[in-house]
DNA sequence: TTGTGTATAAGTGTATACATTTTTAGAATG
DNA sequence: CATTCTAAAAATGTATACACTTATACACAA
């Protein structure tokens, strides 16, 4: 059990939405649940800090990220801004064996979907969509913003009445690459993260009030 | 002496280029520098890794990173594309306070170029710049980036020849502000982003070569 | 010379122990 | 009842020690 493993352990628990967002996450209860010495956990806490979904200061303890409104906000106008730029570069240079990854990234997303772990599948998708852009660090950024969102959202379970409508766009995309058509594809998928985003936020306020 | 103070001494020791890229730090070597064990070194390096100044690797030794030329081209587009945007939402939201703090900044580092100490006062500007969009995670992307960048401009010392073009750059930049003219200063930073990547790219030409 | 294998050295990962800091719970006060 | 203060409990940060992995250097063979 390595520090590495401890992280992707956590990382999983985070996303399944098992720790509330503000939370805390003490050194020695998962030094003892996973059976190790605190050294490892910190390590562990040290990179899902670096992945962004906990909260790392010094003297105390790490805490899951809590988003508010305005944080929303911002981490869905990067994506926007990242997403659409990267999908924009991939569509001109995907190759056939591109597209079929995508096609088979669809699938998966469609299978997961109803197997109640849709994030799973959407985070497949959206990377075989943009992996054929080859850039590695604007990939890395994507993905870490994706994590912290799909974090809140795992938390306050939004999912299940907007997955269809989801799938349907991810379908939609997947067609849009097939024809090599950027400036659509790039329209479409601004809408299904513009639509992504509202539901997050009324379901942050409804939680806020309730 | 604790750990963020290693990580900040270390950040300072690379981004003056002390240390060339793609050479080791061993933990035991930085424990004794410091005089502390080497726990705190190691959260040292997992901060400067989260900045993006080192590369980890399990059970190998940290190395500081080290841009081929397409790592270079995709940070570049990457900051043109961050910059750009958050530049474009600070200028319709800038207070005369703002302003000032502008002016400050353009003053220090006119000041800082002149003290052989230009990274310090373009990061001062470029910050102040920014800062009045309140996007802190934005933010937080594109000093990452900058960081980076700034260690391999200073691992090879490109500066000197182009600090004069770049600081009269920034009085443009400036005066853009004050006029708020988003448009201009927008296609103002990109040549500034465009021409500093050039320099960049062309270092790395003669180093590998010569 | 160049490459391969191996022993030694160097370096990393983690458990344990303890000092320091933060958090918590309860008592005292208004 | 709410607030402030204080002492105990809990949690963190780091030094030391040791097992394990990686890097280095040297001998040897092609």
């Amino acid at each position: 059990m390595t520090s590495e493993d401890i992280a992707t352990a956590l990382e999983k628990d985070l996303l399944r939405g098992a720790f509330p967002p503000g939370s805390t996450l003490p050194q020695g209860a998962l030094a003892t649940r996973f059976g190790v010495s605190r050294i490892p956990v910190r390590d562990a806490l040290a990179q899902l800090a670096r992945a962004g979904l906990v909260d790392v200061t010094p003297n105390r303890r790490a805490r899951v990220v809590q988003m508010s409104r305005a944080d929303v906000v911002e981490a869905y106008d990067l994506r926007l801004l990242l997403e659409c730029d990267l999908l924009a570069r991939a569509i001109p240079v995907m190759t056939q064996d591109d597209l079929h990854h995508i096609d088979y990234a669809l699938a998966r997303s469609n299978l997961e979907a109803r197997n109640a772990n849709w994030s799973e599948g959407d985070a497949l998708f959206h990377s075989a969509l943009y992996a054929p852009a080859r850039r590695p660090r604007h990939l890395s950024i994507i993905e870490t913003l994706r994590c912290v969102c799909r974090l809140q959202i795992a938390a306050y379970d939004t999912l299940p009445a907007n997955t269809d409508l989801w799938l349907a766009d991810h379908a939609h995309l997947r067609d849009l690459c097939h024809h090599g058509d950027a400036t659509k594809a790039v329209a479409c998928l601004r809408s299904h993260l513009e639509g992504a985003r509202e539901v997050l936020l009324d379901t942050l306020s409804t939680k806020k009030t309730g």
